[in-house]
DNA sequence: AACGCAATACCCCGATTGGGGTATTTTTTA
DNA sequence: TAAAAAATACCCCAATCGGGGTATTGCGTT
């Protein structure tokens, strides 16, 4: 099979194991080449730019920020590019917010490869792939639920307030960096902690650890 | 090659598409043989016995339990495997506890490959393979201000507290939660922050972490 | 006996955070 | 286009933290 029939595909994940064990894997079927690896979220956009897949499998849990939000931004830079969500969180706010994006598909790591092969064919075919398993086992395992429920009401203003204090940034800090008054930080504190349900930093740096933002 | 001439090798890992493509990875070397995969920790011990394998990689994150302990039992089991503990975890601590629990080696599944495999390698020959990226961290910070050092000089004391602030809880609360005064409580915190050259909860926080207290 | 160190406790005061409001403007969505 | 959500900004005051001191007690080491 010539090389300009193959499906390009482009891996992002921070773990190279992962990212290399599924190279494996998709490189098994005849009509897919991974055309690179990604490990940094930063470095996801100019590698779409000069590789030019047409897949991206996306990991959502990316250190330091949120695959959804990378996802999105490869949509509207890249509107012709499919892009699939691979994790770990059997979570259906999580498939929702996925769904939500405009973004072609949720599959959990640990599903069977045939169900990956297929989903991605079902995708690169025009199709969605969202893996059924979500909705079923959602009610029993809400370990990560809440939080993740939470993590949806927050606005990408509070999201980034939580980074800058979670990297040991004042108020004041904040603000300067921000270009917007200290007030206005301090609203945004008091709007997370209510949002979140919690009481001071602490609780809040160990929110944003736990949930990789 | 001739099978005998093998190293069989056995994974274990709760997340089927790692250990699919960690297969495919090792069966690249000519003389690497992916014996059998597992999934469960319940089902370690009677596979080995079963397929006998001369190592196993096994995932330190395994739903319900853990990894180490079942590491412990394959040695105790199995004097003669070798096992390899594989772990997205960059923590001293854990790497410490592998060592002491006697196990062959701990890597990182961020690793690249290469690393993975001479790893691999270097256990079969009867050797050891601990990443040294782990300690690099600890090392990093000696670069910032002799981190470990400041560690030792840590009091009891104080590393008690830490914990606590590090668990969310204010000066009052610590005070009454160890009978001292609040005041004592904060002695140590300043005593604390000028120890470890940082001066806010924040980084208290993020380096109770980084250093797994 | 003298020294170091850990643990205890207090004073003072400025900086920062926490939480209760209210309110305007802009952007997004129904 | 009207309603909702996000982002902006301020008031007030209490709670908590941050850092500068000083000081006592007790327990090991030298």
């Amino acid at each position: 099979m010539s090389t300009q029939l193959r499906h390009k595909i482009l891996l992002v994940d921070d773990h190279q194991m992962m990212s290399d064990g599924l190279k494996g894997i998709l490189e098994k079927q005849a009509d897919f080449v991974v055309c690179g690896q990604v490990f940094e979220a930063s470095d996801v956009l100019p590698t779409i730019h000069s590789l030019q897949p047409h897949l991206v499998l996306l990991d959502i849990n990316l250190r330091g920020t949120n695959g959804i939000d990378i996802g999105r931004k490869v949509l509207t830079d890249f509107p012709v590019v499919k892009v699939l969500m691979l994790t770990m969180y059997n979570q259906t706010k999580l498939l929702d917010e996925t769904r939500r994006a405009g973004l072609h598909g949720y599959i959990l790591k640990d599903s069977p490869t045939t169900d990956l092969i297929s989903g991605i064919r079902a995708v690169l075919g025009g199709g969605k792939a969202f893996d059924k398993r979500v909705q079923q086992v959602d009610n029993q395992e809400d370990v990560f639920g809440d939080d993740f429920a939470r993590r949806l009401k927050l606005a990408f203003r509070e999201v980034e307030i939580i980074r800058l204090i979670r990297d040991g940034f004042t108020t004041e800090q904040i603000a300067a960096k921000l270009f917007i008054a200290a007030s206005t930080v301090k609203t945004h504190r008091k709007n997370i902690h209510s949002k979140l349900g919690i009481t001071n930093v602490v609780d809040l740096v160990q929110w944003a650890n736990k949930n990789g933002l």
